[in-house]
Order: C-alpha cells, then structure tokens, then sequence
RNA sequence: GGGGACGUAGGUUAGCUUGGUAUACUGCCAGCCUCGGGCGCUGGAGAUCAUGGGUUCAAGUCCCAUCGUCCCCA
C-alpha cells in the first residue's frame, strides 16, 4: 500500500476498502486516533457532518422536538433495568470503574445509548397528559467498543449521532412519531446526500432490543454490502414500565407513556464516501460540500497575475453574494494541475478556472466533479447560471446512485440463485415465510440476514428458503 | 472467533540475515521559475529507530517481555 503518493493509488473497483480509507485520509475527512477503533474528525469532515446536522436540527425543530444535553456516563444499576436491553449491549460497553484510586461501586457505563438514562429523567419530568407529547433530541456521541474490523465512520467505538426520545399518550400518536422520523430521514438522506434508501421494518431478529419493532432505512454499497443508514423504533411501553413513565389522563387515571426513539450517525458520511468516491476520490454532493466551488486563477507573470486576481476576485464575490461556499486556490508555488487534482481528490463538485486567455474573451471555464468535462460560461453568466449547475450535478449524482441502487436489486425466488446474487453483490427482493428458522437458516448459509421488510413489499408467495407460503417479500444482503 | 501484515523524520520507507549512532523519496521552510492537468532548479530544517529489560566494548539490527496499529476471512 502506498500512502506517499498525494492521490488515490488503488482505484475503487480493484480495492475497495483500502481506497475507502485512503479516500478518508486524503481527502483529510479523518485520521486515525492514538487508540484502537476511534478516529479524529477533520474540518472538512466536521463540515459535512455539521451540514447534515443543520438540516436533520431544522426539520425536527420544525416538527415541535427541542435539543437538550444528557451526561456521557450511566450508573449500571439504570442500565440494567430494562433487562433486553441490557442484554443486548453489554458485551460492548466501556466502563468507568475507577475514580482516582477509589474504586467506584455502581460501575459506569460510557453511554452505548440513551434511553435508560432519559427515561430515568422523564419520568420526573412527565405527571400530566399536559406534558405530552414530550419530544426531545440529544446531539452528542455514543460509545460501543469495536475491538475488530473496525473502519472509519462505519464502525468505530465512538460516533457523533443524534438519538431522539418522544413520549406520547397514546400509541398511535408515537407510532406517527416512528413514521414522520423515518420519513425526515429518508427525505434528508436522498435530498442532501444524494444517496438512495429503501425504508422498511426490521424483522424481530434484527430489530433493536427492547423495541416493539424497529423501522430503518437501507442502502447498498458499491461493493454490495447493505448499510443501514437510519433507525426509528417504536418502544411501546416496554420503557414506560420499569422506568416509571407514566402520567395522569384526563379520567385521573395513572397511564404508562408510549415512547419512541430514533437516530441517525456519521455513518452517513461514510455511505456518502462509497457511494459517490471514484478512482480520483472523494465527490462531494454540493448540497453538503465544504467548498461547493473552487476557484483556481491561472497566470504567468505579474501583468497578468493582476488581472487574473482582478477577475478572480470578482467571481468569488458573484458567488458569495449567491449564498455559495467559495474558496479561491491563491497558492502561487502550486501549479494549476496540481491543484486541479487536488481539489478533485477533496470532492469539491465545481472547479472554475480564471486566465489570461478567459479575461480576454470576457468567460471563465468550469469543470465538474461528478463527471469530467470542462466548459466555458461567459462572465455575465455566472450569476444566472451557477444555481442551475449545482443542482444539476446534484440530481445526476442521486440519479447515477438511483441507477447503481437498482442494478444491484435483485429478486428471485430460487435458492440457488439467491446464493448466486448474493455472491455477486446484490440485495435479494425474495419472499419469506416470517420464521425465524428460515431467516437464521439463511444466515448461516449465506451471512446474508433480513435487512429491511420494505414498506410497500411484495409478496412472491413462497419463502425462498422452506417453499411454503411467504407472508411478504423480504431485502436480503450483507451488511456493514 | 480465525488468519495475515506491521511499528525507523509529518507521510512512505532502506538498513536487520552477517551488531560499529541511519538511506532515499515525498512533504515542510527560504529563494528562483511563461506555472492552462500532479513542472523544473538551488539551498535548508527535520529521527529519544513503539516501550521496557537483557546479551555485548558497542544494539535500529541479536534475545525476552509489553504496548499499539492496519488488513482479510467467518
């Protein structure tokens, strides 16, 4: 493996995973931490991951949630007291057992996730059917140790996130909840990231413990391992009970609270890296990108160095008044092709060019990321025009996603060609009898497990695995 | 759970078999350069050789232990 070179020395299709971490070193989306499993986000890592977070904060203000803040560290005794649940995460918790030299009694657990811990608080907080619904969403990290196969973004033993936790009074109201999430998700994910999802529920398997049912969104990678880009669950009372959530009605009758929690992580930028990466890099969807447009002036003497500024400093200017994230490559020791492939290693959607031989002719040159080409757009132009560009490189990337999502779905109802699909990279639209039997049958053969029972699922007729009556079509694949 | 690779300058590394205070490229700094796809030239700074112990006149190199990182397969 070379790192010395300053690009991308494996091409996405020969190597995927080590171009996958070259893309995020390069690209100086993240490094490596000094321990195991964690990594340090860089700015321009922190930018995408701030942009999707400005997005995701304003919807979910915007449908009555408010922020708040939880303490990272969770008494065992609290963790423990929804027994599944606990279950379900003690093998990857990190404790704090110490203080000092003292040793601590009730161990510490770094969160894994917060709904012991809100709980605990909610049930202070909410005496009355007022104080519903109570909709609140935390910004912070969760901790769960990956001692193996870690990788950056997608699995490390720390992750930004956010982690929603609703209670309502009833469970229609909170099962709305699950839906409405699942569907700011999605409409986020696809719209700003320019990555497709399929939506669905989780088999009882596969769903998050303690949950009534899990809802998700789904994706596949250009390697053809599914990623799970989103969760929304729906606790039902299984909280409210022991952790006390409960509330008089209007009849004065003491009530457990439906709850539900939801989140998303940086994972998303991890997808965003596969999705869209070529052989060069990092593409960066404008919607979320850092630099949305590089400027690079060209010139050879101080003369035109004047001019070239001149006029490099008006475009930048045409584009800041649009509202756009502009940044000029004023580096005179670099080369204009050594920043070309630079900034396209760094996935900045819209290069311009400004040079003696565009000032004359009154236009700048642009090429986009997405695809390679390069054009001319008259000065007077690039006012009107530059909008249109953005958004369209934005929609052909969601499309050429689209393209790659559906090539790599593929439903059968034969066995023997599931395990040749599956082989080849695919997720598997199959029927499925709704039995466990079958599902862990299928993953022991295959490692491929239920990755989402989509929303609008057909049903073929048979379990592709047992050949008896299927209940619904079920998404198969292998995952992250 | 199983397997593999590895730790020497910011990055990538040579040197280890056969012990004698470390090599190059890249990056960085200064100065030049007609710089439109990773230009070229000159000079310079940069290394407790992962950590601890042992053998030896002498350890990056040999021995023991520890720590850590990455990758692949289940």
């Amino acid at each position: 493996m070379s790192k010395e070179s300053p690009g991308i020395t494996v091409s996405k299709s020969k190597d995927f995973s080590e171009w996958y971490t070259q893309v995020v070193l390069k690209a100086e989306l993240a490094d490596y931490a000094p321990v195991k499993g964690l990594i340090v986000l860089r700015p321009d890592g922190y930018a995408i991951w701030e942009s999707i977070r400005e997005t995701l904060d304003k919807k979910f203000k915007a449908t009555g949630h408010r922020n708040a803040f939880l303490p990272v560290l969770i008494p065992e005794s609290l963790l423990a007291k929804e027994s599944d649940h606990f279950a379900g995460f003690t093998p990857e918790v990190f404790w704090v057992t110490h203080s000092g030299e003292n040793e601590i009694g009730d161990k510490l657990a770094l969160r894994p996730t917060s709904e012991t811990l809100a709980y605990s608080m909610y049930s202070k907080w909410i005496q009355s059917w007022r104080d519903l619904p109570l909709k609140i969403n935390f910004w912070n990290t969760a901790l769960r140790a990956e001692i193996k196969a870690t990788k950056p973004f997608l699995r490390t033993s720390e992750f930004l996130w956010q982690e929603g936790h609703t209670v309502h009074a009833t469970k229609e109201e909170a099962e709305k909840e699950v839906l409405d999430i699942l569907e700011i998700y999605k409409n986020t994910v696809e719209q700003e990231l320019a990555i497709p999802v399929i939506t669905g529920k989780k088999s009882d398997k596969e769903k998050f413990v303690g949950a009534v049912y899990t809802t998700t969104m789904e994706s596949i990678m250009p390697d053809g391992k599914a990623l799970q880009m989103g969760t929304s669950h729906f606790l039902g009372q299984n909280f409210s009970k022991p952790f006390e959530v409960k509330y008089l009605d209007k009849n004065n009758a003491e009530t457990f609270a439906w709850q539900t929690s939801w989140g998303v992580s940086w994972r998303l930028i991890g997808a965003m890296i596969m999705v869209h990466g070529d052989d060069k890099g990092l593409v960066l969807p404008p919607r979320v990108a850092p630099i949305q447009v590089v400027i690079v002036p060209i010139y050879y003497n101080e003369q035109d160095s004047a001019r070239v500024n001149e006029a490099a400093d008006k475009v930048e200017k045409i584009l800041k008044e649009k509202g756009l994230r502009v940044h000029v490559d004023r580096r005179d020791q670099l080369t204009p092709g050594f920043k070309y492939n630079e900034w396209e290693m760094r996935g900045v959607p819209l290069r311009i060019e400004v040079g003696p031989k565009d000032i004359d002719k009154n236009k700048v040159m642009y090429a986009t990321r997405h695809i390679k080409q390069k054009l001319d757009l008259p000065m007077d132009s690039i006012s009107s025009e530059i909008d249109g560009i953005l958004q369209k490189i934005q929609n052909e990337m969601f499309e050429a996603a689209k393209k790659l999502f559906a090539e790599k779905t593929v439903r059968t109802s034969e066995y023997s060609e599931f395990r040749v699909a599956l082989e080849k990279g695919n997720f598997i639209d199959a029927g499925w009898c709704g039995k466990k039997e079958c599902e862990e049958k299928i993953k022991e053969d295959t490692m491929a497990d239920i990755r989402v029972i989509p929303f609008n699922a057909q049903n073929s007729g048979k379990c592709v695995y047992c050949k008896n009556a299927s209940t619904t079509n079920a998404i198969f694949g292998r995952a992250y």
